[in-house]
This record gives C-alpha cells, structure tokens and sequence, in this order.
DNA sequence: CGCTGTGAACGAATTCACAGCA
DNA sequence: TGCTGTGAATTCGTTCACAGCG
C-alpha cells in the first residue's frame, strides 16, 4: 500500500465528505476540480493512492469512491473510531459539545471536561460531563486519545501538560496560547489568532 | 529583500509571541528549537530571512529579534493592520469578539454582525455591533477585508457568498460546511471537524 | 475522443554540513 | 568552543505530459 501524504489524506477526507452530498452517480476529476478547487492532476494523483484502478477512462462511480476513501483511511466505522474529548466548556467549548460536528472524521465525542460543577449541571448534553478533576481517570478509563482544548488562556499549558501526563496523541489548542508539547504529541493550533498568521 | 515563504512566516509570528514572554535578554537556535519542537536550521534559515546579522555566533538579542520580526512582516503598527469582523455571534462567534485574542497578529477586529438584534442588544463589547442586514455598507465603508464565520451551518455558504461579493480577501470557516469560493479569495477552515483530518 | 493513472520534471521547503566569527 | 549564516543536497508535494483503456 502505497504512502498517503498528509495534504492527500485531509483532501480525500473533504471529498469523501463531498461525495455524500453528489446527486450524480458518477464524477470526473474535472467535475471535482472545479467544486473544490484543486488541480485535475492532483485530484488523479490522490485517487491513485487508494489503488482502486476502477476509474480507468470513464470517472469514478461516486458512492464506490467514497467508500473507498473511508475505508483506506479507516474513518467512520466504530471500530476503529478515535475518541475525543472536549476540556472547557465556557462558550467556545460548548458551541462544540455535539456529535454531527465529528461525523465522517473517524473521530467519536466522547466526553466534556470542565471546572465549574454549575455550568456542567446546566448545560444539557447526550455526551457524558465530568469535572475536570476527574480528567485522568476518565480519560484512561475511556480510553480517549485526542483532545480539543478550549480552556482560557491562563489554565491552557496547564491542563495541556495534564493531558499529555494522561498519554492522549494529540491536541486541537483552541486557545490562544503557545503550547509547549512533548514532540509525541500532535498539536494543532486552531484559534484565530493563529489560524490568520495563515492569511498573511 | 529575501523572499519569506508562508511556513516561515508563520513560525517567525509564533516566534515573536514567544519572545515577547522570553525571561532571559539573550536566545539562542537551540533553545528556541527545545521550545518550539522545530528544527534549529530550520530556526537559523527562517531568521536569516530577515537579513539581520547581528546574532553571529553569539546567539540572537531577544529584544532586537523580536523588534526586527514584527517590523519586517509589517504587523502590529496601526496602519499596515488589516481589518477583520465576526459573522455570527452565537456562542462560538461571541467567545472570539475580543480585540486582545489579535494583538501581534497584524488584524484589528473592527465588526461583529448578526441577523438577531436581540442578541446584538444583549452582548456587552467595546467592538462595534451590526445587524447582518447591513453587512455589504458596513464591510465596505469601515473597509473590512477579512471575515471570521461563525454562522450556522445552514447558513455558511450563502453568508460566504455575501463575504466574497463584498471583496472580502481572506474567510477564517468556523463553520462545518465546506464552502465553495472564487480562487482569489483565502478560505482556511479551522472547526474542529476539519482540523482533527490533520491528526490522523 | 474523453478520461484515468503514472513516470518524469519541477518547485518549494527543510535539513545537512561546514566555513567563519567571537 | 559554541554559535550563526548559507551553499548544496535532499525530501516532499504538485504539476506536466502522455501512454493506454473503453
């Protein structure tokens, strides 16, 4: 099996997520092209990688592409399924305290971690709340492996470096903050005072 | 002038943010790599970029690198910072309506907008507040050439649409929703279902 | 023909490796 | 000796260009 980049990968990802939505049951390189943007060639580049060899001069059917895509990258079926947790429920935190967010990602929400007892008893929730003095057992009892941090500013390398102590592979930093992770750890920084540094 | 290519910029506007909190005067490639996890060339290439000479083989003046940074990129002086709104201010969108989260980032956030006056009418903040009504006057008069989105998913891409027919540069997509838009507008998608398809 | 799949060319960014300064 | 700055090598991702299938 062939080596699937990470700029390939997150593409097929956005595609498979596509496809779900295509009427047609079939598509050219040409078609996704000009819905997402990317080259033609890349686009046959990427679809190659999954070693279908189906498409050959007639397009891809598009429900068996997009299964192929989940399935080569082993998103969306339980099993393989990577739980997820959520520290800090103030605003932001909470805005994404929902399952639909992580559908088709290959990632299950499993948990919320916050503080403040009050605001867990408020906030109405399917995913299970729980104290974040809880974090450590919970996490390891659940097994969950990544994490959004979505905590303030000052509690932010705080609560990081007890999710690394938990052994979690990565971190979506939602803060502001620059986090110093040890290099085992995935870290993405999401806030949008990174994400504009992009933009520049 | 050299040519400062984005990944460097990027890491060089995370690397003046972690000087400005740097205790000691004096900084060196190797501590900014223990701290930063990337590689010390990579450090001394980026650095060299800004064709400074001053840190030869003793290392770089905290102070001065910084200096010279924020200066080169052209961020954080009133007139070169580019201006930026929110779109939508449920709860994602109001935990990021604040001025502090973009400081050293070169954007100064001068809108927020949402369709419900009550919830302008509720949000307390010394950044002014409009009704998605007057979004296009709005956006070209106070010359806005970046937008956070932060609307529901429903409404994402025609809130997109209206952002481009506006001259919009640059969309931060908070939202869920792969949007489709001209190739001289920037989109980054930073919810969190986009962002966990880059650990994986 | 129109379309895929892929070797080969290309371009961009990182890393190596070392000369040179204090 | 410990550090920077930088040509050269390398790695990685994208794009070209075309052979080959239906």
């Amino acid at each position: 099996m062939k080596h699937i980049s990470q700029p390939a990968k997150k593409r097929l990802i956005t595609l498979a997520q596509l496809l779900q939505q295509y009427p047609d049951p079939k598509i050219t390189s040409v078609k996704i092209a000009q819905m997402t943007g990317w080259t033609e060639a890349t686009i046959r580049r990427d679809i190659s990688l999954l070693e279908l060899h189906s498409g050959i001069s007639n397009g891809y059917e598009t429900k068996q592409l997009q299964k192929a895509i989940t399935q080569k990258l082993g998103i969306g079926q339980q099993e393989t399924q990577n739980k997820l947790c959520i520290v800090g429920l103030a605003r932001l935190g909470e805005s994404m305290l929902d399952q639909t967010l992580f559908e088709g990602t290959g990632f299950l929400l499993t948990a919320g971690f916050d503080t403040n007892q009050n605001r867990l008893d408020l906030i109405k929730s399917p995913i299970p709340l729980f104290p974040t003095l809880d974090l450590e057992t919970k996490i390891r009892s659940l097994k969950i492996q990544y994490a959004i941090l979505a905590v303030s500013d000052e509690k932010a390398q705080f609560m990081c470096d007890r999710l690394i102590s938990c052994g979690i592979k990565g971190i979506l930093n939602y803060t502001n903050t620059i986090l110093k992770v040890s290099p085992q750890v995935r870290l993405l920084n999401c806030g949008p005072g990174f994400m504009l540094t992009n933009l520049l």
